[in-house]
DNA sequence: TACACTAATAACCCAAAAGTCATTAACTTT
DNA sequence: AAAGTTAATGACTTTTGGGTTATTAGTGTA
């Protein structure tokens, strides 16, 4: 933390020798896209310093604003970049998709998983659920771009079933929560307790999903026993 | 924020009409207390200013040192008075009671929402989830503090459903998630995207938990009906 | 080689905030 | 009421971090 921190993530080099600058107007935006989805779950919102993003993508922080106008943007940005993106999949999928509606729910969790729930991204949502009281306006911003759409999809699913007599009569809302909720609270374990739990009992997600779709199907469903996970 | 903070939230007075010292030595620690669940509910753990603990209880910031080592420290106190108490009435409670596991499991999320989730202090469980990731010494105490014995709790219930033979054979360390998953959605939401979503579409957690209730003992128990929410 | 053009940066500004300490003033004792 | 005790505080130190700007140095052109 002295002299040499400088750009010594990418190119250590010995202080007092100037260092070399490398012009890459085309390639910078998405290098720093992908360093700050890095640092921003690494650290949260708050605590992460535009600089060490800025370093962990080789530039200066300077050079960050160069491209991005202020902190709140860069990350807007990152969730555009890394989240908004899957609604479009999703979206498409599920207009074409053919299955029953036990099927659906379960690639809904599934792809969710596999997507999100199981990889770096998922540090987005749970920075969101951290954070969004201190920051009202990237709340509001992820409210609109991410959980609108998202529990728009879910109760897109929920009435399907009802509307093919495969799922009971449900409060679509209520309900919508209720298959949130698993989800919200893995990403919310794995990113905060799990780590001092996982030593002593560690969790294995998959299974809790499981699951958490198994009983969520045993309420949904009309018949007696619906579709085990095939 | 320019002369007159000093004080203002308790004693107004005119500037430069110095201020009357108080000692109250003895009712200074709750005072502080107090304080210091209300900010940092508020604002979060890094994100609370001592200093405003400090005039929301009416004194200064070095008064505040006086009495708490650290901001953390402080802040471990808070948990201590509001949340860790509450395992000591809790466990007399189970172990005089008498009813169907189902009745207890709902008394348990019952109370625990009258005592913990629809309260203020819910606001402290939700701080924790947030912050963990910076602040491990943090997330170590409370998972010592609450988790431990709040998992202890609820997997004492499941057991006792297991031995009366009321609920399936389940997997206790699942079982226990399943239980604690829609607790910890609610109190997330509640305190982070729930303002943007309440105008539009108001979300009642009385009737989440009575759902997620349902569903669970729905299936767990090993009667196909179970006694509804009385 | 000289001259623009502009990407990149170092150095700077300013505000916030945890923790410290010398000083002050309220209470107690005699 | 004088002296002693200690609760309370103002002022200070130090570090941190978002954002700005004047300057530097690559790159393409004639």
């Amino acid at each position: 933390m002295s002299i040499i921190t400088q750009n010594s993530l990418l190119t250590p080099h010995v202080p007092n020798v100037p260092i070399k600058r490398v012009r890459r107007k085309d390639s910078r935006p998405h290098d720093l896209l992908a360093a700050a989805l890095d640092i921003f779950i690494a650290k949260g919102f708050a605590a992460t310093r535009v600089e060490d993003i800025a370093k962990h993508a080789g530039v200066s922080k300077a050079t960050l604003f160069l491209y991005f106008s202020a902190k709140e943007e860069l990350f807007k940005e990152v969730v555009r970049n890394n989240i908004s993106t899957r609604f479009i999949e999703w979206g498409e999928e599920f207009e074409h998709f053919e299955g029953t509606s036990c099927d659906m729910l379960h690639y809904c969790l599934n792809s969710w998983w596999q997507r999100i729930g199981s990889t770096k991204v998922s540090g987005i949502p749970k920075l969101i659920m951290s954070e969004a009281h201190n920051f009202p306006d990237l709340a509001a911003f992820y409210h609109q771009e991410v959980i609108q759409p998202g529990n728009a999809l879910i109760g897109r699913i929920l009435q399907r079933g009802m509307d093919r007599g495969e799922f009971r009569q449900l409060d679509l809302q209520y309900g919508t929560y209720t298959v949130l909720a698993p989800m919200i609270f893995l990403v919310m374990w794995q990113h905060s307790l799990g780590h001092c739990t996982n030593q002593l009992t560690p969790m294995m997600p998959q299974r809790f999903l499981d699951m958490q779709l198994d009983i969520l199907l045993y309420g949904f469903c009309t018949s007696p026993t619906h579709p085990s996970t095939s």
